[in-house]
DNA sequence: AACAGAATTGTGAGCGTTAACAATCAGAGG
DNA sequence: CCTCTGATTGTTAACGCTCACAATTCTGTT
């Protein structure tokens, strides 16, 4: 069809101006939907770009308007199912907002590799960056490194003046930890996430907080790094104490801070011959799919990952557009999914 | 320090060029390492750059260099563990070669959303891009689309001649199909995954193939959607087999096409009361790492998706850099996990 | 029919960079 | 001391688009 040219460049504005007998300008005015063209002029002008398969050379218009339409993303771990789905929620919004969007995935995040990454975003001319960093260390490193564009924070936490999204995980924790007493429990255990995470200290801050409001004692904490693994090891503990019997407090319920490692107690408590709800009601957070087939199907606190991707972008384009002020914070609502590994009739 | 300016726009190479006392081309030419530069001068205006905290407009850039340094990526279900890894490889094999990666997720992938998706990476000049889209519609519909950048699938098959990588499905297939035979087995069930992924009829092939290298009959295919409910049907079904008993084949072994369905299975045969692997062996395909702690710890076949990222930005980048011609196709190879849920003398 | 005013279209400049070429400078050889 | 070569630096012109403004063409009035 085409002659056989070697470089065969793409098409210019100029010309589908040609091929449509008007001057680019009015090209231009066309494919940016400026309401001053006559309606036969525009049916040229598609016609013509059509025709030629125009398109909009995108770094010559960034460069005259200093405007990339590209976002950022910087996010740790992006195989777990949580950032996972905040990545495809994020993704949809930055679209449907006319933005394109870049990912980097750190895999530990060492705050270094934050400073190249966001680097790496800036040298592209990225207008603004969400940043998918649950570390304490890590929010601190971004907030100091004062980035050129607006960033805002995913499950950041709110003390230092970034804008951020969070789920509300210290509510989560608490209707978790609430439940579990209601159902006549004692007292309830935790087996929490790694010290450095803010999600980590939320859920253990909820989960403290509403025994300490019922004048319970708070057991003493096992931590984990969200692995299945460390959740086994945690429950083989608690499968100790709650064996033992004369030690202090009784183990018949344990919040354990991330549906992974919920998994990981459930097979060391089976192991141990407990049954789970009988004689140890186990509960989860973040709803993974496959929580709800889990041994016994696991009580947890579902996430609306996509809500919390969505609101971000939001937050994001608000200050990039100019419409946001302050670092404001926003909160999304958790919701308790009760399964039958804290049925209180439950015996399995 | 700065004046109270309203638009204070980023510095310039020729704001450089000023401050170093040299032409913005020698700015230029030290920032792209050009060895033909005084090293006196190289230092002046290195210092220069970052005294003013320059950095290069990367769409001026792109306008006179025609190349974006931008991938793009179009991914089907993000939020499954496969696709997130296979897409965290990718990013950093793409940032390691210089590129900028811009995803675009896709939820069901229609081939309408198909093709707004290339389309929307294509108006930002992506210079090729990696589609992964393991339906074969979804293929089929990438082939017609005749993109006007190279572009490389995963898990796309090589009937097209869309160059590709894939992990060897069949051969992971027949891996677990032989364990289960060579475990004593006398015929092995299949539950697949649905009809139109290319995944699903290459596991499925495998599968099939050593049954009836082994002359065996195959037993009917059983079909779900990856997801844990639909393995839990299944399981449900089987589970019926196992104890009628008087039916034609006997259900003692199950390959099930991926892990989340074989959580689904496990969970079925548990209330059925059938002990895996005791009564039935299950085994599954992807190795999440949930896999390990399932009630039993799943026999399964790891899916190196780093590699499969890696290679696939390989292929893409030699492609766009002209080092590759045809429409190569790379194989993964699997690996064989073996854990409790097909251990013969075990009983539970 | 003539004119104001709006709607529509065209013209020229400039965005910040690299490529191509021209100019200058340093050191070697005669 | 001068010429010549190669290393180093500078100059100019694109790249393809949007913006600001100028020019033109329509309207509807008087």
């Amino acid at each position: 069809m085409a002659h056989p040219a070697e470089d065969v460049r793409p098409p210019t504005m100029a010309d589908v101006a040609r091929e449509a007998g008007v001057s680019h300008q009015t090209v231009s005015r066309v494919l940016s939907g400026h309401p001053n063209v006559r309606a036969a002029t525009r049916e040229q002008v598609t016609r013509a770009v059509e025709q030629l398969g125009y398109r909009r050379n995108s770094a010559a218009r960034a460069l005259v308007t200093r405007r990339t339409r590209t976002l950022g993303v910087i996010a740790v771990n992006t195989a777990l199912y949580g950032p996972a789905s905040t990545l495809t929620g994020l993704q949809e919004a930055a679209r449907e907002q006319g933005y394109l969007v870049s990912t980097v995935s750190l895999r530990t995040g060492e705050g270094q590799g934050l400073k190249s990454a966001i680097d790496h975003l800036a040298s592209w001319g990225v207008e603004g960056v969400v940043a998918i960093t649950p570390q304490r260390s890590h929010v601190q490193a971004l907030a100091e490194l004062d980035a050129p564009f607006p960033v805002v924070t995913v499950e950041g936490g709110h003390q230092l003046d970034l804008p951020g999204v969070s789920l509300d995980q210290e509510l989560g924790a608490r209707m978790v930890t609430e439940h579990l007493l209601a159902a006549g429990h004692s007292t309830v255990w935790h087996v929490a996430g790694p010290d450095d995470w803010l999600e980590s200290e939320a859920r253990t801050a909820g989960w403290r907080a509403v025994l300490e409001e019922s004048g319970i004692t708070p057991p003493r904490v096992l931590t984990g790094d969200w692995s299945p693994l460390s959740g086994y090891r945690a429950g083989q503990e608690l499968a100790g104490f709650a064996l033992a019997r004369r030690g202090a407090t009784p183990v018949t319920a344990v919040f354990v801070a991330n549906d992974q490692m919920a998994l990981g107690v459930l097979r060391a408590l089976r192991e141990a011959g407990i049954r789970t709800p009988g004689q140890v009601a186990v509960a989860g957070f973040d709803d993974i799919p496959e929580a709800e087939y889990f041994p016994p199907p696991l009580t947890t606190v579902r996430q609306d990952f996509a809500a919390i991707g969505r609101r971000s972008i939001g937050l994001l384009v608000d200050h990039i557009e100019g419409r946001a002020r302050k670092a404001e914070h926003l909160l999304v609502e958790p919701q308790l999914i009760m399964r039958a590994s804290t049925r209180p009739s439950g015996d399995d």
